[in-house]
Order: structure tokens, then sequence, then C-alpha cells
DNA sequence: ACAAACATACCAACTAGTCGGTATTGTCAT
DNA sequence: ATGACAATACCGACTAGTTGGTATGTTTGT
């Protein structure tokens, strides 16, 4: 005799938790969602939440680490441009990638971690630390592109790979604050475009 | 007879309010400060509030034309460099001006509106155009500067002044975020250095 | 049988906002 | 100057609903 209950294949209850954070901070931020709202989004029962994870802040720490290996895979690993061969031509191609993402409705392109960050740096060392770990390690994934470009092309100003790998998250970052504020990802976009305009210049035979 | 309490500046509780969410709203973000924070760090009863704003959304809303005004004044007009004869020179210590404030606490130099718009841009259309005024007025106050600019030495790429201004917008809220996550300010002064870089290349002599 | 996964009912603390009231002010006739 | 009066500023207790988290179970796979 088959059980009532639909078989639920299980361990999703925790990723659905961890897909329905992201969806949702990335719309409200971190302190207007509320555990409830997550649980909702889920289809997971609030004792189900908390058999899964000591608090909301447990969990939103573990979503921080989650987005890192999403953005790893979905930046660094599937597009095919990834696999290119000369790393100045990788990171033109990193570049128009990220400013081809910026479409669509807001919280689609906007960032995870970046915007945890914002509300909760003063107050959760926990969310602090898990969103720079995060930006960190994207930065630093990125940095090895363009530190290979450096040794094969040379660089002006003396301008070091990381910094600028800095920089390239500092742009996007802000732009998706410029286009949460217009509520267009236009002016993200262009933004970008000054980001590439920039690391050509930097590139460019003297 | 003097009356037993004092003289009290009249007025003064509605902008001790919108001093005190500028403060808690930069530190923890909106929804996470209460209107009870707010009275309590204001010195004022929450009857007070109410009298003086309809809702928290309402005092958010004015204190982002406040905050634009203040920007305005502290950046625009009160420097001595804001009187510098040349256009292109005034912007370079614009730059330098926006590097110089990204010191001591983080909290005390990151964006009101900027922290705000993150939370409340797809739940709050008043938050949003609110914030987005703020900014616009800031991007469009210093494309003037920059169209001077562009008007007396010319520019690289057809650069626009309005876009460029609302790149540096970009920079800045992305250094304010690297520089929360690090809890260090020194990565945000490092990305107005490439922003800096950038500008200069854009109107050196070709 | 046993532990992990899941669910429901519940709690104390906190939330934005309301309400009835008092204190302080400026205005104006005297 | 002074007293009457209305308007504005201010106060703190209250409410209805929400918050993160817990306590106590039931279901499920092995």
């Amino acid at each position: 005799m088959p059980s009532r209950t639909a078989p639920t294949p299980r361990l999703s209850a925790r990723s659905k938790l961890i897909d329905a954070a992201h969806l949702l901070v990335r719309r409200q931020g971190y302190s207007a969602t509320s555990v409830d709202q997550i649980c909702a989004a889920a289809g997971v029962s609030k004792g189900s939440f908390f058999h899964h994870f000591p608090s909301k802040e447990a969990l939103a720490a573990v979503a921080a680490e989650q987005w890192t290996a999403r953005a790893e895979e979905l930046i660094f690993t599937l597009p095919p441009w990834t696999r290119v061969a000369d790393p100045l031509e990788r990171l033109i191609a990193h570049i128009d990638f990220r400013a081809a993402m910026l479409d669509g409705p807001v919280e689609a392109f906007t960032c995870y971690v970046g915007t945890m960050v914002q509300e909760s740096f003063a107050t959760s060392e926990v969310l602090r630390k898990a969103s720079d770990a995060s930006i960190t390690a994207y930065s630093e994934r990125l940095a090895q592109d363009i530190e290979a470009a450096i040794t094969l092309y040379g660089i002006k100003h003396g301008v070091t790979a990381l910094s600028l790998a800095y920089h390239v998250q500092s742009v996007l970052q802000g732009g998706f604050i410029l286009a949460k504020s217009k509520a267009d990802p236009s002016i993200a976009r262009e933004t970008v475009g000054h980001l590439k305009c920039y690391i050509k210049m930097l590139f460019e035979r003297g």
C-alpha cells in the first residue's frame, strides 16, 4: 500500500529554503524577509526550517556559501568563453557577459550577498564575513585571469590584478544600486560599459 | 518668573528625527530600524513622531530629500576647491575629495539613499523614487562640471557627461558595499583610485 | 527499532500605528 | 502688558498583528 503523502525527495527542503532565501532577500533585503515568508516560498513548514537551520542568520550564512558556488559555476565554469585561450580576450568576454546579464527584472540579476551585507555589516559579524567571503572568492578568481593578461600584455600605471578585480566588483555592485533606484537595468549596463572602456585603455599598447 | 521647562527650540524634534533616521538606517538598514529606535535616538516620544510624520515611510522619504540638500552643501558648495576655475581640475578635486571622505567607521561615510533603495526598490515606490531623486540630483549636478571639462578639453570615446557622472556614483556606491563587507574603507579608496585613473585617461590629449 | 525529516501549536518580545490627553506657542483684543 | 483662544508640539499607554524561535509531537526511510 502506497503511503498517502507524496514520496517527497528527501534533503530537498534544505535547498528549497536556500533558494527561497536567495529570491526573497534579493527582492526585499534580509531584515524585511521573515522566516515565515521563506518557509511559505519554499513550501516547507517552520518546524522543518529550524530542523535544518538553527536560526535565520545561519540559513543566510549558508545561502551565502551557496551563492558563491552558484556564481563560480554560472560565471566561471559554464559559459563557453571561459575556455578562450587568450586571457585578455577572456577578461573582456567576462565583462561583456556581466553586462549582458543586466537585463529583465532587477531582482533577477542583483547580488544576494551585496544586498545582505548592506544591512548586516554592523549588526552581524557572521553575515558580514559570509558576504565578504563570497565577494573575495569572486574577486580572487577573476584576478587570476587578470594576472595572466598582465603577464602577457603588461598594464599601465602599475595596476595590480586583485585591485582591478575588486574594482570590477565595485562597479557591478554600484550598478545594481543604480538599476534598483531607476527600476531599469540600462544605467547599470552603461556603467559596465565604462568599466570595459577603462580596462581596454589599461591594456592598450603605449 | 521664568518657566520651569527649558524654552525647547520648536521644530527641532522633526530634524532630530531625520538625523536619527540617517544615522540608524546607514548603520542597520531601513527595515531593521524601528520607529521606537529612531525615537529613542532622537530623544523624542512616539506620539511626537507620528505628529510630524504620518508613517515611518514618510519620514524616510523626507530624510532622503534632506540627504540631497546635505550632500549638495557638503560636497558641492562648502569645499574651497568647488571655486577652482578649471573644470577638469575641479572634477579631479571632486574625486580626490570623495576618496578622502572614505575614512573612519564605515557607517560614517556611506550613503543613506543607497542603503535604503537596496531594501525598498521592490516594495515601496515612494522610497524608490525618493532615493532615485537624490542620486539623480547628485549626478546631474556633477555632470555640469564634467560637461564644462569636455567642452574645454574634449574627451575620448564620445563619453557623455551624464553617463560619466552616473559612473562616478556607481563606483562610489559599489565602494561602500566593499568597505562594508571588509569592515575597512581602504578597498573603497582603491576603487575610487581606479575611477580617477580612468577619468584622467579619458581627458588625456590623444 | 531508530534517527532523521517534517509538522502544528504555541510563546514572549517586538512591530507600526492610534488615541486621549497635556504643554507650549503665537495672535489679537483689551 | 495681559488674558482669552486656537493651533501646534508633544507625551506615553495601548492595540492588533508579526517576529524569531521552541516544545511536542508525527511521519518516513533504512
